[in-house]
DNA sequence: GCCATGATAGGAACACGTTCCACTTCGAGA
DNA sequence: TCTCGAAGTGGAACGTGTTCCTATCATGGC
């Protein structure tokens, strides 16, 4: 107990194990969505004893929002290498949301699957929501102000936009709206928020 | 099948049976939120077998978005009596919000049962998930343009409050903003939408 | 090399949403 | 009043998320 040996307490096959469960979990995800995300299987897909998927995740809903917090983590890496283009504040978070939209609209089913993993979450996935919202934060405050640092009041715009996003990505994935209605609902909260 | 003696399908049995359920619905949500609101336990309650349960409400998910499809109508309709005070749109927009989040911070485990369910919806609880999304943005145009007709435009800024107004408060149940930072932030949000 | 200890495997068991079935009750039309 | 179909009852049964238990395995310290 008083030996640590390795500030990180994962070893590399843990780490290896861990990637698996996720990619088992985005692959049937992927295949059929939330329903088709179960705990039995993506333990015998990832090669792993149901307890042990247990042990790294701790509910079906932590293992797909920690699958969403990946799949942001890697959006955002991206993102972050080269410039968003456009010339305004809005036509810049317009592309950012847009990337995001057409990323996930792609795959209806993982979409459907994150998104529901998301927004079912109760408390005690607190600190896995607060990752994907602080990313989808980071992401659109990094198109409103290329290279500068954001102010409480840029944090407090992109989360609104955020949660619009997230909002319209529900009723998109419910089929209360088209994927056109969708981006229009987006772009015309850009433009009456960033003015 | 030729005859249709009674424009309701629904007796007033019927009608009695479907309040008595819904009342055991929000009384064990109040009582320890969605887990709390097992569906036997609501049969029980509402002295109604189990298939009866399910023949009025296809699903967990549909009770409970019913549930809070009449919250909101009984909402709605003690707003539509008397006029929203406040002398700017975001006044009186804000005003309607706070009473809505005050109804409901009261009692934490109906709000958390509530909000949860509509979140958690898939597209098979469509109808009413878009039956409690039309209220919400009545209540909010009606706020908008008292005694007015809302155009599209007034709708869409509707939507969009709506959205981050859910959005806060699923921060707020699942505990990762306070109730003041919750309405801070709605304020912020109306502000930047209504000008 | 050997041991202690934590991680993993394998699988049974439990809870709750959901489905199904056999039987009873109710109410409208002949 | 009788009959018939729809609605309701009571309860068994099933699926999947979750928990738990025991045996096996791997690893770091002696």
């Amino acid at each position: 107990m008083a030996h640590v040996a390795n500030d990180d307490p994962t070893s590399p096959v843990q780490r290896e194990r861990r990637t698996r469960i996720l990619d088992a979990t985005i692959a049937l995800a992927s295949q059929g969505g939330f329903d088709a995300v179960q705990m039995r299987t993506v333990a015998e897909q990832a090669d792993v004893a149901l307890g042990t998927l247990y042990r790294y995740f701790p509910s079906k809903i932590h293992l797909l929002v920690s699958a969403l917090g990946r799949e942001f983590e890697r959006a955002d890496a991206a993102m972050a290498d080269n410039p968003v283009p456009g010339d305004t504040q809005a036509d810049r978070v317009n592309h950012v949301l847009n990337r995001l939209t057409r990323g996930l609209q792609d795959d209806q089913h993982l979409t459907e699957a994150l998104t529901r993993a998301f927004m079912f979450a109760d408390r005690s996935a607190r600190q896995e929501i607060q990752g994907v919202g602080q990313l989808l934060v980071r992401m659109l405050t990094r198109a409103m102000r290329p290279g500068a640092t954001a102010s409480d009041e840029d944090r407090a715009i992109a989360r609104v936009i955020g949660d619009v996003w997230l909002a319209a990505l529900m009723a998109w994935v419910n089929g209360r709206s088209s994927a056109e209605e969708t981006s229009a609902h987006m772009e015309r909260a850009v433009r009456l928020v960033l003015r």
